[in-house]
RNA sequence: GCUGAUGUAGCUCAGUUGGUUAGAGCGCCUGGUUGUGGACCAGGAGGUCGUUGGUUCAAUUCCAUCCAUCAGUACCA
């Protein structure tokens, strides 16, 4: 091989923030997949799929923005056309009921697929991640809000995860809180955004924040919100109330909100949200006030939710969304009320991973069958066929060795369960060899000694070739 | 974007006070064993020392630059 050779070598690279799903995780991943598809469908929601790619004004609308522009994957396409893919679904789905007048209303769907953003990668956060949406599009009854919160807890449970809190709060508080503040409406995007911080920066940073600014550990400087002492110190006694989740923290608020009429709206909805959460027999651990949720800015209108998982608070939000009143307007000239959740599905996928909550199966085949005499092929593939037929996941080495040990050692590395070795000695009698390679490799870790494992126990039989079936259903794994 | 750190084999990392053939462990390949996995034993492949430029008789090593990665932070519709 010369070096000229070499150097046209393309470099096996993938770009930042993507990423391959090698077939364990994949498996995992797809399983996931089902069990949010189950549980969605039992509650009435019906599938849509969306084009990945939209025209960018349809993705940017009244947004659009430098920062905006330089957060999608946007090019120019076929035909001069301005186009981007997808950063998220909710803007396709306003677009699809816009577009489709006779779709009866509400509008109960969920869809689920890639979405791209140029965003800094991170821990469970990539530039190429799946979304699985759940919206109620068409009502602004709170029995739909409710339906949300409810499809969160159940699908979090059907997924068996087990400490996790959906938390959720109402917009029209904080939006209260900026009138009871005096602060000008210029300055309440930054003053919320600064509050969504609490939960990772802490109190002290926010109260920096909210006036001259904080440095940071890595000696990064943070500039601050510039608000006078009075505004601040009412925004710490509602933060202080806010620290009680639940009814007590609800009713403390009132008192200290109630007179500006939006706050009070943004009450008497939560409280109609938890009456309706109690008479669906919601599991009450499960979800919470917290007054402090802020998400999306210029985008939800009313309640909004969260889910963390307890054991990684670090991996930040896996199931969020809210009520967004305004969004089809873009469309329509009209709004069309909606509410609605998203799962990080990578993001809960590597969170999952991180705390060993998932099973994961290395592969899909049960039973490898070994080629061990060329002349047996057909034998072979006839024994193969009877497996499929009987509805056992199963393949044939189809490698170019005939030496049994590499065949043998393929089956153990993609881990696969059982592995069927056949030749002279066992059709002769009508018998089939079955290697039971995962017993082997649970003994394995108990003795080093090569002749103590090859003689053990349960790793290998011969059965009557007409056992087969069975023998391989009774010992297989039932997962 | 900002602040800081780090780039040497597929992975994790050592090393060179500037000097001829740059190392280890793990992984991979071959054989021991074409009728049997892990472990073990023997052998082997694999590197323009991140890029470009500068200093020098000589640079993987020093300097500059860019790029990439990691951490924190900002932004996140």
């Amino acid at each position: 091989m010369s070096k000229k050779n070499k150097k046209q070598k393309v470099k096996p690279q993938v770009l930042k923030g993507f990423r391959d799903y090698p077939p364990r995780e994949q498996i995992a991943r797809e399983a996931m997949l089902a069990k949010i598809k189950d549980s969605f469908e039992l509650m009435g929601f019906l599938p849509l799929q969306t084009a990945s790619l939209e025209f960018a004004e349809t993705l940017l609308g009244s947004h659009y923005n430098e920062d905006s522009l330089n957060e999608l994957f946007g090019f120019q396409g076929p035909d001069d056309v301005d186009m981007a893919l997808r950063y998220e679904f909710t803007v396709s789905l306003a677009r699809f009921v816009a577009s489709n007048p006779t779709l009866p209303l509400p509008f109960r769907r969920y869809q689920y697929g890639n979405v791209w953003r140029v965003d800094k990668p991170g821990p469970g956060r990539y530039r190429e991640f799946m979304q699985f949406d759940v919206d109620i599009v068409g009502t602004q009854n709170l029995l739909a809000d409710s339906e949300i919160i409810s499809a969160m807890v159940s699908t979090m449970d059907k997924l068996n995860v087990k400490n996790y809190k959906v938390r959720f709060s109402n917009r029209k508080i904080l939006n209260g809180l900026i009138e009871y503040a005096s602060i000008p409406q210029e300055k309440s995007s930054d003053v919320m955004r600064v509050i969504d911080k609490l939960d990772k920066q802490g109190r002290d940073a926010v109260i920096l924040e909210l006036g001259a600014g904080r440095v940071d550990v890595s000696g990064d400087k943070i500039k601050g919100v510039e608000l006078e002492n009075t505004q601040i110190c009412k925004i710490e006694e509602f933060l202080d109330i806010a620290s009680q989740k639940n009814v007590s923290g609800l009713d403390a608020v009132e008192k200290l909100l109630g007179s500006i009429e939006v706050s009070q709206t943004g009450i008497n909805e939560l409280r109609s949200i938890l009456e309706n959460l109690s008479n669906m027999n919601i599991d009450a651990t499960k979800t919470e006030i917290d007054l402090t949720i802020v998400r999306g800015l210029g985008y939800y209108t009313g309640p909004v939710f969260e889910t963390t998982l307890l054991d990684l608070p670090e991996y930040g939000s896996v199931f969020s969304g809210g009520r967004y009143d305004n969004l089809v307007d873009r469309f329509l000239g009209r709004s069309i009320p909606a509410v609605g959740s998203s799962i990080g599905v990578d993001r809960l996928l590597a969170a999952l991973l991180a705390l060993d909550a998932l099973e994961l199966k290395e592969s899909t085949s049960q039973v490898l069958v070994t080629v061990m005499d060329r002349e047996r092929l057909p034998e072979y593939l006839n024994i193969l066929q009877e497996l499929r037929n009987a509805g056992i996941p199963s393949e044939i080495f189809t490698g170019d060795t005939k030496n049994l040990t590499k065949q043998i050692k393929y089956g153990d590395k993609v881990g696969i369960p059982f592995a069927l070795i056949a030749g002279s000695d066992e059709f002769e009698k009508g018998l089939l060899t079955i290697k039971n390679l995962q017993a082997g490799k649970e003994k394995a870790k108990e003795t080093s000694d090569r002749e103590e494992w090859l003689k053990a126990e349960n790793i290998q039989e011969s059965i009557e070739a007409k056992d087969l079936i069975s023998y391989i259903k009774e010992n297989m794994s039932t997962s």
